[in-house]
RNA sequence: GCCGGAGUGGCGAAAUUGGUAUACGCACCAGACUCAAAAUCUGGCGGGAGCAAUCCCAUGUCGGUUCGAGUCCGACCUCCGGCACCA
């Protein structure tokens, strides 16, 4: 059909090194699982191809040439058995008029097996046949049997492999299968007194037997080659260059490298999407659009053809068309294009997204890209991010932009996810909403047993909410009963924004709480809060809501100490995108407001200020979490509607002096236990420490009548004072 | 099967990267207010012993390094995720 031989494709494996390779550079910046699930995606494996000469089943050489087989382990080729090729192999297919009715059968079976999986067997059993064709293993000049095997795959490699049973997992099945002959050719490696290198004992010749010796396990590590003609002695290393630079040199066969990466098909057949710009003329062949003719526009109407092709083919207005090259007939292309090519991207086109003449205008691209930190569910770690990271290569190739790499630094997101009921005994999975779902726990929460309404028993899991799964929490809902404040602050607050959310909303009364106690308190001091005449003057000056230190002591320190430690603490993990703890920090903010027990009628004038200086900041700081609440009490503090941007409202000014304590708790160990806290002046020397540490009653118990042997202070933290006796 | 990641209270989670484990929140218990309930406020809240001061044990298990380990090293157990005949 079309879908199979006219796919466009673009070349990704052109750029499969560069796209691996480039993961060095921005890997600091990325989740490690998705860095590391690019690397198995691509998939790269260093070997060899060698090629078998083919003899009929007569012996005679019919000249149909060689199989190309890829190995990693070129080095265990003497070890070979057979070569094993996929159905789909060109040499099946030509040789196919020579093969017995049993072969043929076969044949078919494998490749109707292939198209059609019936089940996902975890363990797929190996299946084959000696399809009666030779093929000389060209280091030995050994004559090989060549079979058809399920196991081997047409996609990969070249279809076809050397089968070396004593040293592979998968040809040691196939042999044991069909009782083929093993041979084995690496022993493991041994240090000079006999042992073992190896730590698997699995695999070990019987020296003076080993000819004629069947192994009962394959061994696939290094090691040392036997049995393997002059090569015998040699390590797996050493043979695996010198085999490969020997097959070179005499023309059967070259190191190579293989991907598992693909060229990507971007050829679907939609009446949607972005069209892909070609012609065909009968007499130019090929044609690309002319350039001033772009876009191409889809018709507003596509009929659908339910057979599978395009239902833009069926629309002669959009098909039919004049030849960009010679003007005579031609017909268009009706595939369009997948989306991942659109979300390759898009986040160029967003710094010139008025552009009518270029895709992007290269200096404005520069300028803005690469993304400093992109964010994204880990579910487009190997698709879209592989794909955007390609096309920023093939751009850069085009001079469009000067780089490598179009994310910086990557967070993958996690997702909220809720508990699903279903029943799978169909083989389909059918999903129930969890509301018609009986379910028993244990004491932990845990499920023990999910009934359905008419008596089912169900499996349960936890997934990604979807309302299939009928798993799903209205946001409006929550924002309903909620408010849409407290909803987003319990979300950030809950877990670290990479964590998955299993939603349970028992959490968010918490937050609700948190955003009430926060508004009482400013109701409380409004009168107190509204910024000083001077600074409230509108300027192009950002406002600075934090006063620089003035009081020293009293008891609005300790309430501008922890504001000042707080925006620090919020600043920090703003940068790092954490956004758990920050909430938490402002939670101890407003409990230290409270815990104060300064009151509007009775307060000083140094605790007013201490108080406006904690209570703005913690608004201020509040903006990202819970921005409706925010602009609320900031209109308070303000006294006008304009907003935290219109009135130049900045984050929270910290100052370091402010946030620094009078008097550090220290923690005095004996010999690495607690046992007692000293406060200490933060300025305080070692020295000082030490002796007040082992000056302490509840220390000299512990030390009382032994010898102390030594000492160690860490500033600001911590004495621990080593005795023995 | 192979490859990653993670195991800390009843629960979600903190811990300045080797320095006072359990911050913050939820749930729970007690008290205040109330005719009562809700809301709010106050106190408690890892386990064990003790009237108490205090002591012992505890970050999946076992061992190691260190004055000191949730953090580093080794082995194992469990859970989650990815790949799945990739030659």
């Amino acid at each position: 059909t079309k879908k199979d031989l006219e796919q466009w494709f673009l070349k990704t494996t052109k750029y499969a090194d560069q796209l691996l390779d480039d993961l060095d550079e921005i890997e600091s910046g990325w989740p490690k699982n998705v860095v590391k699930r690019q690397r198995d995606w691509i998939g790269r494996s260093k070997g060899a191809f060698v090629d078998f000469d083919v003899r009929l089943a007569s012996g005679a050489d019919d000249g149909s040439g060689h199989i190309r087989v890829f190995t990693t382990r070129i080095d265990t080729i003497y070890g070979a058995n057979a070569v094993v090729v996929a159905a789909e192999h060109p040499i099946i297919v030509e040789h196919l008029s020579s093969f017995s009715n049993e072969v043929l059968q076969k044949i078919q079976e494998i490749r109707a097996h292939k198209l059609n999986p019936t089940d996902h067997q975890v363990e797929a059993v190996k299946d084959g046949i000696d399809t009666g064709l030779k093929a000389i293993n060209p280091f030995s000049r050994e004559e090989l049997p060549v079979w058809v095997g399920n196991y081997v795959m047409m996609e990969y490699g070249t279809g076809a492999v050397m089968s070396v049973p004593a040293h592979d997992e998968r040809d040691f099945e196939f042999a044991k299968q069909f009782g083929l002959p093993i041979k084995a050719v690496i022993e493991p490696p041994r240090h000079a007194d006999g042992e073992q290198k190896v730590r698997s004992t699995r695999f070990s010749v019987p020296e003076e037997q080993a000819e004629a010796w069947t192994p009962n396990e394959f061994f696939a590590d290094y090691g040392l080659l036997v049995n393997s003609g002059n090569w015998s002695g040699k390590t797996s290393e050493a043979a695996i260059e010198e085999m490969t630079a020997l097959a070179a040199e005499r023309g059967f066969g070259e190191a190579a490298t293989t991907y598992k990466l693909r060229d990507w098909g971007i050829s679907r057949q939609r009446f949607w999407g972005s069209p892909i710009p070609i012609t065909y003329c009968e007499k130019c062949g090929t044609v690309p659009e002319k350039y001033e003719d772009l876009p191409v526009k889809l018709p507003e109407m596509a009929p659908f053809t339910g057979t599978g092709e395009s239902p833009l083919a069926k629309v002669p207005e959009f098909v039919d068309t004049n030849c960009p090259n010679c003007n005579g007939p031609a017909k268009r292309e009706t595939d369009t294009m997948d989306t991942f090519v659109d979300s390759s991207w898009y986040y160029y086109r967003y710094t010139d997204p008025a552009n009518d003449s270029l895709p992007v205008e290269s200096e404005i691209a520069d300028f803005w890209t690469p993304v400093d930190q992109y964010i994204g569910g880990d579910d487009h770690a190997v698709m879209h991010l592989i794909y955007a990271r390609f096309w920023t290569k093939v751009m850069r190739d085009l001079g469009i932009v000067k780089f490598d790499e179009p994310f910086k630094r990557l967070l993958t997101q996690g997702m909220v996810v809720g508990e699903t009921f279903f029943d799978d005994s169909s083989g389909k999975r059918i999903y129930y909403p969890p509301e018609q779902v009986k379910v028993e726990r244990d004491a932990k929460g845990k499920i023990i047993s999910a009934i359905s309404k008419d008596g089912k028993p169900l499996k349960h899991a936890i997934e990604r909410m979807s309302k299939s799964k009928g798993n799903g929490v209205d946001p409006d809902e929550m924002v309903e009963i909620y408010g849409a404040d407290a909803t987003r602050l319990f979300i950030l607050f809950a877990a670290p924004v990479e964590n998955e959310l299993v939603w349970n909303e028992a959490g968010i009364e918490g937050a609700v709480r948190f955003l009430q106690r926060v508004w009482r308190f400013a109701y409380k001091w409004k009168d107190e809060l509204s910024v000083p005449p001077a600074a409230a003057g509108r300027s192009a000056r950002p406002i600075d809501h934090v006063q620089p230190p003035t009081t020293v002591g009293g008891s609005d320190r300790k309430l501008r100490q922890k504001t000042h430690q707080t925006i620090k603490r919020v600043q920090d993990a703003l940068e790092t995108l954490q956004f758990n703890t920050p909430v938490a920090a402002m939670m101890e903010l407003s409990n230290t407001l409270y815990d104060s027990k300064i009151e509007p009628e009775t307060a000083t004038a140094e605790e007013r200020d201490a108080v406006r200086e904690a209570v703005t900041s913690l608004v201020l700081m509040l903006a990202p979490f819970a921005p409706h609440s925010s602009e609320e009490l900031y209109s308070v503090i303000v006294g006008n509607d304009d907003g935290m941007l219109a009135n130049n409202a900045r984050f929270p000014k910290y100052y370091e002096e402010l946030a620094r304590a009078d008097e550090i708790e220290i923690a005095v160990q004996v010999n690495g236990k607690l046992r007692s806290r000293i406060f200490a002046d933060p300025q305080a020397s070692d020295a000082e420490l030490e002796a007040m540490a082992i000056a302490d009653s509840k220390i000299t118990e512990h030390t009382g009548g032994k010898e102390i042997i030594k000492v160690i202070v860490v500033p600001q933290r911590l004495v621990n004072i080593v005795v023995r006796g």
